[in-house]
DNA sequence: AGAATTTACTGAAACGATTCAACGGTTCGT
DNA sequence: ACGAACCGTTGAATCGTTTCAGTAAATTCT
């Protein structure tokens, strides 16, 4: 029942109880070299004792060039596993080099985007991973770097924005996924899911397409369907794929979770995936090697993509004037049962 | 090229530009009830014109009491797709009422859950929703209400400490689950996973036990193995569990995640989950549904636990004397394929 | 030994907002 | 017509930290 909501402790009264001054006290706490051993010794005996806590809004105040220290956070839509993962990436490093993060979903909007840009900038972040809406213009990017805020762009590249970036080769992705298909032996191959304002499918789709001229077979039109990101819009994808006169024998998937919503679909019908029907998703999420017939993939490696987007902002907020990086992490084709075997 | 990193626009120079105080540009941005409407449009106009950017950090250096007014989300572990759901449902409703979030997560570390609280605290949040990490001791969030932050805990209850609280019922969920495979005629019931360390886990052992006594069923201690919340550690519990003697015949497990886990060890030995064997999960995570066969579950419904953690938080944030709460949200059995049909 | 440098520390001015007491001017009540 | 109440506005103090310029004592240099 006491109501002791205490008032903060601040460093003055720290400095007090140590017997010195609020400067040397601010010294003591920011490793200056120039305080012997023995007065930070006295100085953290009594932040110890007042159980002080550093107030980072009002140091921040002052010096006014670095941000808060805390780093941004962006991504779109926590409901695809894919963004799970390499949140999780990110936050493992985070997490190693005691660092604080602000996160903000959009759920794909790019208003939301807005705000949440805008709510960063005043909370001062020092960096920001940003995973774009679909939509996004390189206007509000620009609008942060004005700031001196870096940012780094993950799996979405804006051409003529000088801006760090990391993602997938998705067009060797794409490529050879769609080969393996190829020399399995299919030749009705769908590219399912995404849209055309996915930067990544278009890298996608273009690997796609290189690898049916390679095999010579003609580009279809109906068999590149777009959607949104989810089961039920896979699902219908199937059911209006697999009611042409001639429907496809091989599926190509923008990204994992519309794979395993075709292939629910399809085992709904009564086709099998992996067998009556060969499919390759995109992304690597965990839910793919769970599923029946566990799910062939391009790994993107989320986890590792996370991370290195974390380094990568790291070294520009260390390095403001390093030439501007753009990582393309290679990709790898993972085979397992939903690609099937070779056709008789 | 330009190295225009601009000077931060401060509320000086709006009121300057508008022709007005700076105490009248705060109170116009405050929407402070004393300034006329005009005035306020001056000062939004300048505030455009300028490219203003609002400094949290120093606003809250004055006004003492209030925080940042960004709430911190602490949880232990994003691999689990449930903490996810919970997560999609806290940024949901954050989303809603505009508040930006710090998130950490602990990775099950009381080490890193405890410098995370610090770092929230010298970023000055104004409320936490916290998924305390197993071995958590009560003292670190007497710590944190010392400080006058509301916490809100999620799934976790601390005997003695006046704490907000929201979870599921625990001992009701188990109960319903056991019970229902009970009446499905099973009599050698195992409950898997998850340990003594989590007060969850104690609920659903309690509900397992009472259905069990219903019936007139001994407890078994050989039935109910801890473990880890991973696949891998539930492998190696059904590996263990089919070498008994006497194995069981249904499966009531901590939470879904080792459910799949152990479905997938089931299948890997020929055992056809939810015919051969009958398994119940907790939680109702996405995966559960496109696992085959499906997976019956207790559904804590997550998203809608993030929501009203949420809004508990706030409603404490707006009242601060308001009477401690301690939501208990009611569990449904999700009956799908896993869980089987009754014996023959 | 006297000047120059170093060492250990400090006072005071920032930083960008909030907030309180106070201002002159209009309107109201009686 | 006089004081009270109100209105729109403002100057100045304040929040907790950093940082610059400066000081007095101790050490080094020549």
């Amino acid at each position: 029942m006491k109501k002791s909501t205490q008032k903060r402790v601040t460093l003055k009264q720290v400095a007090a109880h140590a017997g010195v001054s609020l400067t040397t006290a601010s010294m003591a706490l920011n490793g200056n070299p120039s305080i012997p051993e023995a007065t930070c010794q006295k100085v953290f005996k009594a932040i110890e004792e007042l159980g002080y806590v550093y107030d980072r809004g009002a140091a921040s105040l002052r010096s006014s060039t670095a941000g808060s220290g805390a780093i941004g956070i962006i991504v779109t839509d926590l409901v695809n596993p894919f963004y799970t993962e390499l949140l999780i990436g990110i936050q493992q490093k985070l997490n190693e080099t005691e660092q604080t993060s602000l996160l903000g979903t959009t759920f794909d909007s790019c208003e939301v985007q807005d705000r949440m840009i805008s709510m960063m900038l005043e909370y001062r972040i020092s960096g920001l991973l940003l995973f774009a809406a679909p939509g996004t213009s390189s206007e509000v990017i620009k609008r942060i770097q004005r700031f001196g805020i870096p940012v780094v762009l993950i799996n979405r590249l804006f051409p003529d924005l000088p801006c760090d970036y990391i993602g997938v080769d998705n067009v060797h992705g794409g490529y050879e996924a769609t080969r393996h298909l190829l020399a399995l032996g299919h030749r009705r191959i769908a590219f399912i899911g995404g849209n055309r304002q996915l930067y990544t499918w278009h890298g996608r789709l273009q690997g796609y397409q290189q690898a049916l001229n390679e095999f010579g077979i003609d580009f279809d039109p109906e068999l590149t369907p777009e959607s949104l990101c989810n089961r039920e819009e896979a699902s219908n994808l199937i059911e209006h794929l697999f009611k042409l006169p001639n429907p496809p024998t091989a599926i190509f998937s923008y990204n994992d979770t519309i794979a395993i919503g075709a292939m629910m679909a399809l085992k709904s019908r009564g086709i099998v995936p992996g067998k009556d029907v060969a499919v390759i998703g995109f992304d690597e999420i965990p839910e793919g090697l769970s599923f029946s017939p566990s799910l062939s993939t391009v790994t993107a490696h989320p986890r590792l993509q996370g991370a290195k987007a974390v380094e990568l902002l790291q070294s520009r907020m260390s390095n403001p004037s390093m030439p501007i990086q753009s990582i393309v992490m290679p990709t790898e084709l993972l085979l397992r049962e939903s690609s099937g075997e070779h056709l008789k």
